[in-house]
DNA sequence: CACCAATCTCTTGCATGCAAGGAACGTTAG
DNA sequence: CTAACGTTCCTTGCATGCAAGAGATTGGTG
């Protein structure tokens, strides 16, 4: 779930380019708005151009690099209108995943989301934001794992790779309480599934979507929406 | 919205084998399952393997074709359980469509959308089943567009190219009665929607998808989801 | 001093060559 | 006749070469 979204089965060398830029954007390691070298990054895998600019070429459909022609290969900077377009697809596509997986009644992934929010409970009574954030996205992947629908996990997948999600989440549970109240909805969440309420499930999860990303754009100073011509990391 | 789904930049060759590759899947015109030859496709187009082999890593990012290393390219041929899966989440997705564009209150879509369930009901009387198949993918895509994210116009035009629903749609309004019932549905989707009432819209839309989806599979004889070797079209 | 223009370099787009890996076929042994 | 094996052909994966376009830099001019 964390890695892989499209259907990348090369075996070799490609995957490696893919998988690796992927991890450098959604990581944030490569600023957004930064260029991305053919040449550079052949050199730098020691390959030739062809594996890295397919794996642009790919990298591009899932959207998180922007190629312009005759001018170079750019890392996707969201702006802020996408990041709220991504915020309601994630809200629509967690909401139908509580319902989905409410109505499938019991199945291992609830065993393993109980599991997951002890072990979150726990995080957050020691304050341990770090592994409090692993947790969240863990109980959000099981969530959508748990709706047993692989073209939605698909989306999904997509989706969190454009939102560089991982960077987002710490943010959000910077915020004061935060971490306590977020843990509080997913066991709202996990409470109405294990109910078979899908209804009310997804409506909570709805609701907890648009929470975190409150908490989020709280956080969050500038939004930086312009297209930088910072070369920086070249 | 009918073509262009991940974002092809590219201004020329590339884009149009692309484009074109597309049409010819979703249209049919290329049997699922059937192999792909970047060669043969290369000397049609009178381009090089390269941009061919480009456009098949891209479709395959899309799912309507999937790469087997060292073995060739073929047409994705959907299983029964990815039909269900894509159906779902057609449903999910115009559902919420129909309930953003209620929120929006009153936009030019809204117009469009009357626009085209006048024509369709005029289609409908005079039994007119190919126009009004062409109308209701307008509506559905004027219900998308009305939206106003591009992001879920985006996963909901990848989720169509990937059911080559143009084909489907007439299947499902060859059902006796379904044309007229179809047209309906349409109507009560479109009032709620000028009511504003966003929760009945995406109830009443849901449940028109679910309502296709009957009206289709009761249309399809046989699944076919064997990856046949058939080598059509080589 | 400001502005315009020509050049110059760096970028990607495409063509092509070579090699590695499968799959299918024909062959041969049991 | 069947089954296992070896070979051949066909497929794509990757490397590289060349050309065209865009952008930045620099020189010239008003």
């Amino acid at each position: 779930m964390t890695e892989e979204a499209g259907g990348s089965t090369t075996t070799s060398i490609q995957a490696k380019v893919i998988a690796e830029m992927r991890a450098r954007i959604i990581s944030g390691e490569v600023d957004p708005g930064a260029p991305l070298s053919e040449l550079v990054l052949a050199d730098e895998f020691g390959v030739s151009r062809t594996p890295v600019r397919e794996a642009f070429k790919q990298l591009q459909t899932e959207g998180l690099v922007e190629i312009r022609p005759r001018v170079g290969t750019f890392v996707t900077t969201p702006s802020r209108r996408e990041i709220t377009e991504l915020f309601e697809m994630k809200e629509l596509l967690e909401g139908a995943a509580a319902r989905l997986l409410a109505q499938r009644g019991r199945v291992p992934e609830i065993d393993r989301l109980r599991h997951n929010l002890a072990e979150a409970d726990a995080a957050v009574a020691r304050d341990d934001r770090e592994h409090y954030a692993e947790l969240v996205g863990e109980f959000h992947d099981l969530l959508i794992t748990g709706a047993d629908n692989s073209k939605l996990e698909a989306h999904y997948t997509t989706l969190m790779n454009q939102l560089a999600y991982p960077r987002l989440v710490k943010t959000s549970l910077d915020q004061p309480g935060r971490p306590l109240q977020s843990d509080r909805e997913h066991h709202l969440v996990l409470e109405l599934i294990i109910q078979k309420d899908g209804d009310s499930a997804e409506q909570v999860m709805r609701e907890h979507v648009r929470a975190s990303r409150r908490a989020l754009l709280a956080g969050l100073p500038a939004p930086g929406p312009g297209p930088s011509t910072d070369p920086a990391r070249t």
